[in-house]
RNA sequence: GCCGAAGUGGCGGAAUGGUAGACGCAAUUGACUCAAAAUCAAUCGAUGGCAACAUCAUGGGAGUUCAACUCUCCCCUUCGGCACCA
């Protein structure tokens, strides 16, 4: 046999795969009853740049799985495609002046040489391209099905805009639970009589996809819209990433979809799929479920009842704190309050300079807040009817909530941080409660409540505190000096009294109060009674021990006094004692649940119970909000799909479906217009027939793409029914059975995707509510020196080379075998080698067994290989790759090791290499076709292959026989007090008594044993033995 | 700040309660060779010892267990996500 040619056997057989088409998929009708197994990459952005090794990564992993699945006989849709809308490509085409297509002709073209080369077994005769009018074409009709829908939330569902219109023709919106932007509400008859328009303008609010006003990053230097990533903070506020130009704020007419719709969908629809939980907990972050409650405040002026501020809180419980409201400086009542703000100037100034800031610095949280108060208005806190000033900050923010919140400062951060600022009042609503672990209440005994003052006693001189430690039942426990308040006794003459009665010093200044108070409960055992002690903290100082008198024998046997240094005291007193000294040094508002105090008759509930009853009793509604804001659908660039929308009269109409695609029309120039509008502005033709001039973005085409490879061709839909219902099996929840790529798409293409199609589902054109069933993330591949790689720092390595030097599989190996398939991982170019030589030592255990043609395979090497199939078989179907290459390597050991290998055995190894090295096995197990195909009487009955197919890779997955895994004898740990010390080889037959035997009469065993009699003996059948001293 | 993941030889990593370091790279020694490369064989966590062997060792500290890289708590470090979300 030859030696191994690594570039003669690839392109021998990539041209014997295409010509042959191995690995094309089957449609539904042609399947003949073989399972489907939809294995998907994300496609690809093809950029200029061209692939380096870290892309592959994910593709190899993804057709490991595929090939697998395959040779098992699923008919496997393992497609492959482009994603080739975007700016990039418009900017390489506004550089170079070539037309944004031909830039994506050339990229593709790299992108599929590249491709080719690696052995990936795509169907590629169902190659997609987004940008492709074919394809688009669909695109804009899945946008106009949405644009054509409402979301009935009682449903949970969308629904035909058609029969909304019925709706409103019965009844008005009166009634109608449906997520809208709309407030007004009208009967049945107003709907009737209002204009074409009004009733269109009416619809735009409820439906999916609709038309609105936001705020843009517009950059008048470079006469463009640029993305929140486009953009850099400069010295003066925001500026283009490209050339440091001002950014400013700019509204615009824009397309919106109705995601917000879906937000409950969107969390609870990932319960059941099988997809990272981190990737998961990123959704969910991401999409920010909150409950709360809306309460109102009614606003007055000093003349009259004014309006009212609704607020949306989730710390309902805190109503009775709250020491003013706060408006978000784009809140619509300020500027119809305008005439009662006597400060109006003021305001208005604050109001301009919170306009010029942008959304990246409003939000930065170490910026100091700023607000100014709206005088002469005020606000009535419902829950106890108290005036309380009305302020506008930005910190509050216009999109969340309602743009309003009630300040409560001590219950809240932001609230409390503003407060100290503004020396606006605090008042404690929640006392936190803690409870001893020492002593904790016991049930059924009766409650005691007392004030009990707890003073920080700092000696001036030295620096140190007072710390007692308590002798009796409290042994062991330290504290500072504390007490209980008597009757008829002010705090601080508690204190003064403790102190004097503990410390025997009688000079004691007061030097700070903390300003909550806190809980503590526990048992006081000696008098049978559980104690609430409601906690006051004090700091005093003395100036020195000057003056001190003797203290009590009685205090002495209860305590013994000593002085101790600040973090001495932080660490040994208790838990509660810490909280007090915390809040003494630095004070924080009271964020945890507790106890309500100061809140009249809800006293004494806790938050949970107070949260529901305060926000019934004043009328406030109990709701869900989302952080979620719906997606900008609209780009004021070229190179995307049209909108298919036209305006004609003032009335927006969809271009008909039989006209459907609305084609991009050749533009003179792909370069910004300079007012912020898309080139096609500029289209004197497609102005003139009202086309809509924005494009869409570019998660666009691919929130669908994977529908379409069930049937690419299609000319008559998305993609045929019988179709979809054969790839998406509605026994998942999701229909693509795996889905491998970068986590980086987490809240974007992964949640635009599970949005389009839990709407293509509400319409009934999916089968499965849910898009991918199984998820997995690629690590990236680093460059050697740790960090990306990318152009800019010169460390690319290009997959082109690498398959020339070492070949494609040994290139798949490597990257399968670097480590787990999650994981980032630098590339060490060092260590291809081990998996280069492990193909050459398969090749060249290839050219023995065709010399020996031996019909049996030695014990150890069988059991090898039956370890081998198993493992690797289940290390592919959990990602586990790089440990399923380890094992054919220790396989492949072993087989080397034994004295004979047999045909049939080598065979199956070959079959376990095939996913990983589809080249080299494919070479391997032709060479051993043809010598079985010479002589005849070499052909082995192998009952899973009965009938001989060409490829390996249609040949069929091995099976491991149990019966040879285990060897006879077995290997045995023989431990003392849990430390290995002997190693005993046994029988497979060998009892536990004889295994407990043999260990004992181990010389090593009786040294460590000393002669004492094991309390213990401890048996792991097949593993080990512990004896316990 | 909040949420999440991770930390094991010179390097990539393996082991999810039962022999820590599988497998691979690098390194060292030997064989082959005029020589080198390749290949093959052997060694390869640290410390002590001629050795048998012993002790230590999975970021640090405590705990649970006959037994902990693995489980629990605290702390440190790194990476990812979110960041005034009321």
């Amino acid at each position: 046999m030859n030696n191994y040619d690594h570039t003669k056997i690839e392109k021998k057989w990539q041209k014997e795969w295409d010509t042959k088409k191995t690995y094309a998929t089957a449609s539904s009708k042609k399947a003949k009853g073989k399972k489907p197994f939809y294995v998907l990459d994300m496609f690809p952005y093809p950029s200029g740049a061209g692939l380096h090794v870290g892309h592959p990564r994910g593709y190899i992993g993804s057709d490991v799985i595929a090939r697998k699945m395959r040779m098992e006989g699923y008919n496997v849709l393992h497609p492959m495609g482009y994603d080739a809308f975007g700016l990039p490509a418009e900017q390489y085409a506004i550089q170079n002046n070539i037309h944004p297509r031909k830039a994506v002709e050339q990229n593709v073209k790299t992108f599929e040489h590249q491709l080719s080369i690696l052995g990936l077994s795509y169907d590629w005769s169902r190659k997609i391209n987004t940008t492709d009018p074919e394809y688009y074409k669909w695109t804009q009709w899945i946008f106009e099905k949405i644009y054509e829908s409402w979301f009935d939330t009682e449903k949970n569902s969308a629904r035909p805009i058609a029969e909304l219109v019925a709706l409103f023709e019965k009844r008005g919106n009166v009634g109608i639970s449906a997520c809208s932007s709309n407030t007004q509400l009208f009967s049945a008859k107003e709907w009737l009589l209002m204009s074409e328009m009004e009733k269109q303008n009416t619809l735009m609010q409820y439906r999916l996809a609709y038309e609105g006003y936001s705020e843009v990053n517009w950059c008048p230097e470079l006469g463009t819209v640029l993305a929140n990533d486009e953009i850099v903070d400069g010295p003066n506020g925001p500026v283009s990433e490209r050339g440091g130009y001002p950014v400013e704020k700019k509204t615009m007419r824009q397309w919106f979809m109705r995601i917000t719709a879906y937000a409950d969908r969107l969390i609870s629809g990932l319960d059941n799929l099988d997809w990272p939980s981190h990737i998961k907990e990123i959704q969910k972050n991401w999409i920010g479920k909150s409950e709360g409650a809306e309460i109102e405040f009614k606003v007055e002026s000093v003349k009259s009842k004014v309006g009212t501020i609704k607020v949306f809180t989730t710390r309902a419980d805190t109503l009775f704190g709250v020491t003013y409201v706060v408006l978000a400086p784009e809140h619509p009542l300020i500027s119809n309050l305008k005439s009662q703000i006597s400060n109006l100037t003021e305001v208005e100034q604050y109001l301009a300079e919170a306009k010029k800031k942008d959304d990246i610095i409003r939000a930065s949280t170490d910026k100091e807040k700023s607000g100014v108060e709206l005088k002469g208005i005020r606000a009535i806190n419902p829950a106890n009817g108290e005036e309380v000033p009305v302020w506008v900050a930005d910190y509050v923010l216009p999109q969340y909530g309602t743009g309003a919140v009630m300040a409560v400062p001590a219950h809240d951060e932001r609230d409390f941080a503003f407060a100290k600022k503004y020396n606006l009042p605090m008042k404690q609503v929640v006392k936190p409660v803690f409870i001893d672990p020492i002593n904790p209440p016991r049930f059924g005994l009766s409650e005691v409540v007392r004030n009990t003052v707890y003073i920080f006693l700092k000696n001036k001189q030295t620096g140190l505190y007072a710390l007692l430690r308590w002798h009796g039942t409290l042994e062991g426990i330290t504290t500072v000096v504390m007490g209980g308040q008597e009757e008829g006794e002010t705090r601080e003459e508690a204190c003064l009294k403790e102190i004097k009665e503990e410390t025997g010093l009688v000079n004691a200044c007061f030097v700070k109060e903390m300003p909550w108070v806190s809980d503590a409960k526990y048992c006081a055992s000696h008098k049978n009674q559980n104690r609430l002690s409601i906690s006051y903290a004090y700091l005093y100082e003395i100036d020195s021990l000057d003056g001190q008198i003797l203290v009590s024998e009685e205090e002495k046997k209860l305590a013994t006094l000593y002085w101790g240094t600040a973090e001495e005291l932080a660490k040994k007193v208790p838990e509660h004692q810490k909280y007090l000294w915390a809040q003494l040094c630095v004070v924080s508002p009271v964020l945890n649940d507790g106890l309500l105090m100061n809140s009249g008759k809800f006293d004494g509930l806790s938050s949970e119970e107070a949260r529901e009853k305060i926000t019934q009793s004043v009328g406030g509604r109990i709701v869900t909000k989302f952080k979620l804001r719906d997606a900008i659908f609209a780009r004021q660039r070229y190179w995307g799909e049209p909108i298919p929308l036209f305006t004609k009269d003032g009335i927006i109409h969809e271009v008909a479906e039989k006209k459907l695609p609305l084609e991009l029309p050749n533009v003179k120039s792909y370069e910004p217009t300079g007012t912020g509008e898309s080139p096609l502005a500029g289209v004197a033709s497609w102005v003139k027939a009202g086309y809509e001039t924005n494009t869409m973005p570019g998660w666009a085409g691919s929130s669908w793409y994977f529908l379409r490879y069930a049937d690419p061709k299609n000319k008559k839909a998305f993609a045929d029914k019988n179709e979809l219902d054969y790839w998406f099996d509605k026994k998942n929840q999701g229909g693509v059975d795996v889905y491998v790529g970068g986590a980086e798409h987490s809240t974007g293409h992964l949640l635009y995707s599970r949005f389009w199609h839990q709407f293509l589902f509400d319409m009934g054109f999916v089968p499965t509510p849910e898009p991918f069933q199984m998820l997995r993330n690629q690590g990236m591949i680093l460059a050697s020196d740790g960090r990306k790689m990318s152009k800019r720092w010169g460390n690319v390595i290009n997959p082109d080379d690498i398959v020339k030097t070492y070949g494609a599989d040994t290139l798949r190996l490597y990257e399968m075998f670097i480590g787990p398939f999650d994981s980032s991982l630098p590339w060490q170019t060092d260590s291809i080698i081990g998996p280069r030589r492990f193909i050459e030592r398969v090749w060249k255990m290839g050219a023995r067994v065709l010399e020996t043609k031996s019909k049996t395979t030695s014990a150890d090497a069988e059991r090898a290989i039956h370890f081998a199939i198993k493992k690797v078989s289940e290390d592919i179907a959990s990602f586990g790759f790089n440990t399923a290459v380890s094992a054919m390597m220790i396989c492949l050991n072993e087989m080397e090791k034994g004295e004979t290998i047999s045909i049939a055995d080598f065979k199956k190894f070959l079959q376990l290499l095939a996913p990983f090295a589809p080249y080299v096995s494919e070479e391997l197990w032709h060479e051993i076709s043809n010598l079985e195909s010479r002589n005849s009487n070499l052909q082995i009955q192998d009952t899973r292959n009965e009938i001989q197919v060409s490829s390996i890779h249609l040949s069929g997955w091995p099976m491991f026989d149990p019966a040879k895994l285990v060897s006879d004898t077995m290997t045995i740990v023989v431990s003392v007090n849990g430390k290995p010390r002997e190693h005993l080889t046994v029988a497979r037959t060998a009892t536990q008594k004889d295994i407990e035997d043999m260990a004992r009469q181990s010389e090593k065993v009786q040294t460590f044993l000393q002669g004492v009699e094991p309390k213990r003996v401890i048996y792991v059948p097949e593993k080990l033995i512990n004896f316990v001293l």
